[in-house]
DNA sequence: ATCGCCACATTAAACGTTTCACTAATTGAC
DNA sequence: GTCAATTAGTGAAACGTTTAATGTGGCGAT
């Protein structure tokens, strides 16, 4: 055992140039493009180049160019459902366009999205997603020497990417409507975030006339409800539950079970961006999809456009959503004769 | 709306020094300490770099000194809910150790695994974690330029950490002993992967004398089974099913719902890794906990260390796993009269 | 023969750092 | 007052590239 595997220093420029018997410009040359080099030193030089495994150093190419071909994505917290996919396609598309992705993870401490930011400024990176926590704009407003997107919140004076939440609240009020929904109550996600306040608008205003909310909380980003909210639930006087997200949505169908409560028969559910757990949960999860996917793509033209040319007017991308319909709504109960068990 | 937000060009050495006047290198000196400067210059230097909000370019550093303070990190998928929080602590714990992480993601293309290594390389990384998922030693032969640290599979001409999947498979066994199981079933997970087996072996080695398993297949890498598996499971001639992972023992309990077989009163599961999803399924699942914020803190070490002192002996780590009893075990049924239903 | 032109290849500067070797100025000992 | 020793600071090379400017021939036209 032991021996670490031999570690050949990677080959630069110069060797290739000594090796083909022409000068380092030639090399460049022939391996890039420009220039003017004859056919024979072309093929010889690419040749050698193939031969030793000569890679290009990106550094010395970054501080000799100014283009690192290096992306920066800072996220709140990878063990949130829903980043991974983001951060997956991001990469993937990221890297198909010739870049290479530079994580971090602030771990849901939002001082360090800023500090983030500087490092990866201070890396040269060409430019920067950023899956803004913190709230909007005036974080924004400090200029950074690098372009940046923000997905997630729509911040007027950056290139972002945010979805119709709008109408995802409208979406899934109506869905409850025709179901026969009448009484609800509403789990509002306790962040700065004005995409939450966005699907409770378009949720309340496509109620309207319709149903009434009964109660509406404001939840912590995690799966266990706090007493507050169980004792509403248990109060159980409404046949539906509008969650702000999915997270707490499982909290709810978990906090059910424990109650007693039956979903959907009892108490419909449903929950907003449509996470993986969203269809592993029993039941699973009637929500609101957020294409996140397409959301890094475009977040990743925005952002290429923006390198491409830096003084260009700011854009703002709106994505639609989906009402995702599975298993955790049911029509409304006609009688509402167990509710006299929790009203007095 | 409309105007991007100001870029400044960030500041260079150079607008140090003329700003402090003094030479280019006494700004060196006096940033990073080494030299001779006197207390007032460095004072001074750190004022107005401070001021100018200088940060030292990193790609220039990187080619003058060959460290470009940045490591690779090589993933299969980051929507395998086991990957993620590998991830973060790994980001996490680099950055506090001052170095920068570039992530590639291969979406399960085993053949992108080397080319994003070779991607690496060339973009300067000092070090790469690999998790590797294409077959054990041959492909980590090919010598690169750059230390590797492989996470998971256990290869004995690399630094590696990997987890004691043997010691778990026999907990795993001797619970559901204890627990009166004694006719199991076995799904194992269809991987190239070695841990498979060690746990498959210590689960079976542990079993031995206790109880027999009855029926073994291979699973694939997905929540939904395939239909070979259903129909064993559908047989109800065992009182507790093994799964190689918790993805698969998620798969279990899905199918068991819709085969309406009672978990884990009627048939009891355990499943592998302790990811995220075995705590919020229902019931939650029995299973076998890997650190993995632990094996990527490792993983750091190994790296570092081997970046420090390239000839080193090759180590092989191995972290001590535990097992998570939760819901989806119970006592095996005394009478075994439900079998006849299943059984001709 | 000379000129100009073309195709091809090279020289050298530059990018932003670090760091070695060196100079200038100050001190202290005699 | 001289000299060595110390201290504080500078100049310039080097890292691996790219690229503008400059050379070299060879060849066809004069």
């Amino acid at each position: 055992m032991g021996r670490p595997p031999t570690m050949r220093k990677s080959a630069t420029i110069r060797d290739v140039a000594r090796e083909a018997k022409v000068s380092i410009a030639a090399v460049s040359y022939a391996l890039n493009g420009g220039g003017t080099i004859g056919e024979e030193v072309r093929a010889r030089v690419r040749e050698v180049a193939q031969q030793l495994g000569y890679r290009p150093n990106r550094s010395a190419q970054a501080v000799r160019t100014g283009k690192s071909m290096t992306l920066g994505l800072v996220l709140p917290d990878l063990n949130n459902p829903y980043y991974p996919a983001l951060a997956q396609s991001f990469e993937r598309a990221a890297r198909q366009a010739g870049y290479t992705v530079v994580l971090i993870d602030t771990s849901g401490h939002v001082d360090e999205e800023v500090q983030g930011i500087r490092r990866l400024e201070q890396h040269g990176v060409e430019g920067v997603v950023w899956c803004q926590t913190a709230g909007p704009d005036e974080v924004v407003s400090s200029d950074y020497s690098v372009p940046i997107v923000v997905i997630g919140t729509p911040s007027l004076s950056v290139d972002n990417v945010t979805t119709k939440d709008y109408e995802g609240g409208q979406y899934l009020a109506r869905h409850l409507v025709e179901m026969g929904h009448t009484r609800i109550g509403m789990l509002t996600a306790a962040s700065v975030l004005p995409s939450k306040d966005d699907r409770r608008l378009g949720f309340i205003e496509a109620l309207a006339g319709h149903a009434t909310v009964m109660w509406e909380e404001k939840a912590p980003f995690a799966i266990d409800l706090p007493e507050r909210i169980r004792a509403a639930l248990e109060r159980r006087d409404v046949s539906a539950v509008m969650c702000g997200n999915d997270l707490i949505a499982v909290g709810v169908l978990r906090a059910a079970r424990q109650l007693g409560i039956q979903v959907p028969t009892e108490l419909s559910v449903v929950g907003f961006d449509d996470i993986p757990w969203a269809s592993i949960v029993e039941p699973e999860l009637t929500t609101v999809r957020q294409p996140v996917s397409e959301m890094a793509a475009v977040a990743l033209t925005l952002l290429l456009d923006r390198i491409a040319e830096p003084s260009r007017a700011v854009r703002h991308f709106k994505v639609g959503v989906e009402l995702i319909k599975r298993q955790s709504v049911a029509e409304a109960p006609v009688s509402w004769g167990w509710r006299k068990i929790g009203r007095s």
